[in-house]
DNA sequence: CTGTTAGCGCGTTCAA
DNA sequence: TTGAACGCGCTAACAG
């Protein structure tokens, strides 16, 4: 066990053979004849020997890492996608260099300096605005990108997304399957794609109801949180609101359901409420809401699958855009 | 804007001088006239030049990267600590290669591994096992590693972690404050060593509250659940145990407040709650909890700088072990 | 202050 | 099937 480092030179002088033929036992052992394997094996375990991936990575022009540049680690919704990548790419014995970016574009750009400095094969990227040109730097090293949580033009890139517009169909599709008149959406901003589309959805659903979308009754909250879901829990209670309730995120829904309570209304009996994204909370509420189901995990995985193919695939790659469906779970917050 | 990647030379060509000076500007440039940097970086700018950490990393034999292996990326406790780690290794322009291990002892070898062919600077890692000496071959090629919420033998290597004792110790000193008789103890495994601190410290704040520590009522749970916690908590109304409960993590707290609430006590009128972790979880439940929060990122940051410091020392570093102290958040649940 | 030079460890020709 | 030799892009001496 000796700390120093004199690489395949050292194996190759120990085994009698010549570098080359180290690399190949490493690279290529098909090449080798078994018996000069079996001795070049050994000299690699007596020394310790630790390949230096930094000498390859010059040598090839590219390394095997790649990067993924998401805006939160903290977000439940990112750190299952951050599950399910860093799982892929280890799988295929890639290296995956986590940047957060925190909203903040400047951070953003810096990740990418970094990721192209270090001949990253590509990324992952949960793009924070849609600026897709910004990312050309890291496009003119070679490397490839692949667009998370975002749907990009085929012409540009891969990417990866949910179908939010469908999300909120299935969701209000559901609810106006129980017993109740109206439909009333809690909501964030409408600045916010995910927000809007799950919204379309949502009017989509009452359309093919035969139901005039214009009726869905809207509650816009400016934060997406239990709070302000039990204030618009409370004001559904107070204005006699419709008692379907769609609700953008499962943080809304919870808030939500409290508020109806703190007005004697309880779930499911005197209300039907829905949330979206379920995410695993420590509470057994989110136990309790039907929500509307991400793929989160598939999609991580097929980022990976589809930047490892890419890479394969050199000139000829052709870029596609996957969309996953949510799925519908249904729990007691919807039974009647 | 070209694709190429002609690296110093091209840039040097440009520029009028040689290759050295071209990396002093980047890397050294108080050895560089400013007019020469100017050229320099006109020429870097013109052809869109992106250095090559590779070839740096080769040359030095050591990169500007540093390894994360944590057991899991889902759970929020870990996934604030990478929150901070890669906050402040960002900060200091380091990669961090995340690695999860899943519990996984080959998976994490196989992780160690990887960095030391990385030439990883060093690494954060939360073993999975109490066997530092599995961790000898990133040490081998020059890596150093800290320990993450883990104390480790100082000879060993550094390490940061979190004192569950004097955690426990503070969640029952405030229970004893309250008006009631004896405390119960809600707590996972004993052979996970966080829930013995943790219990060990209930037990101290008893002693030197000059009750006997055997008093301590102990309910121990296969899963520190919510559902396993909504167990307790009818368990304790049901058999009159003590009205001072000390809970080792939030969810089994939340649980507790439940299974209480279904026989009609209600917190903290008819009994107190402490919990312990202090995350966020995405219901208010939590928001009256009154629990022991870990300064999780402070633990993160200061890893990150251990290790840099490690870095910068050489030979001369010596190992120390950070132990921070947990501290009350006191709300709802026992406010009395 | 700047240029010259000599490798870092590896992968890949091309010959043998 | 194996070996010799070159160079990937960069940094660190050392010289000027």
């Amino acid at each position: 066990m000796n700390g120093q480092d004199l690489g395949l030179a050292a194996v190759a002088r120990l085994a009698g053979v010549s570098t080359a033929t180290v690399s190949n036992v490493l690279n290529r052992p098909h090449l080798v004849a078994p018996a000069t394997q079996e001795r070049v094996l050994a000299a690699i375990d007596e020394l310790d020997f630790v390949p230096n991936r930094a000498a390859a990575a010059l040598r090839k022009g590219t390394n095997r890492m790649l990067g993924l540049v998401i805006p939160d680690i903290v977000n439940p919704f990112y750190a299952a996608i951050v599950d399910a990548v860093v799982e892929a790419a280890d799988r295929e014995r890639y290296a995956v260099a986590l940047c957060v970016s925190h909203e903040d574009p400047a951070r953003e750009q810096r990740h990418f300096d970094m990721l192209a400095e270090q001949r990253a094969a590509g990324a992952l990227v949960v793009p924070i605005t849609a600026d897709w040109s910004r990312l050309s730097q890291l496009r003119m090293v070679g490397a490839h990108l692949i667009a998370v949580d975002r749907r990009v033009d085929e012409a540009e890139a891969c990417s990866v997304a949910i179908d939010d517009v469908h999300g909120g169909d299935i969701a209000v599709t559901h609810l106006l399957a129980i017993a109740g008149e109206g439909v009333v959406i809690v909501n964030g901003s409408r600045t916010i794609v995910q927000c809007e589309d799950r919204r379309a959805g949502a009017r989509l659903a009452l359309s093919r109801a035969g139901i005039e979308p214009d009726s869905l009754v809207e509650l816009e909250v400016a934060e997406m949180t239990v709070e302000a879901g039990i204030a618009a829990g409370r004001r559904i209670a107070e204005t006699g609101a419709p008692r379907r309730i769609f609700c953008t995120n499962d943080q809304l829904a919870i808030g939500v359901m409290r508020g109806l309570a703190d007005s004697g209304l309880i779930v499911p009996d005197d209300a039907a409420v829905v949330g979206y994204g379920d995410l695993a909370f420590g509470n057994d509420e989110a136990r309790r809401l039907t929500t509307v189901g991400q793929p989160k995990h598939e999609m991580g995985e097929v980022a990976v699958a589809k930047l490892l193919a890419e890479l394969r695939e050199g000139a000829a790659h052709q870029h596609s855009a996957t969309t996953f469906q949510p799925h519908l779970v249904i729990r007691e917050s919807t039974s009647r």
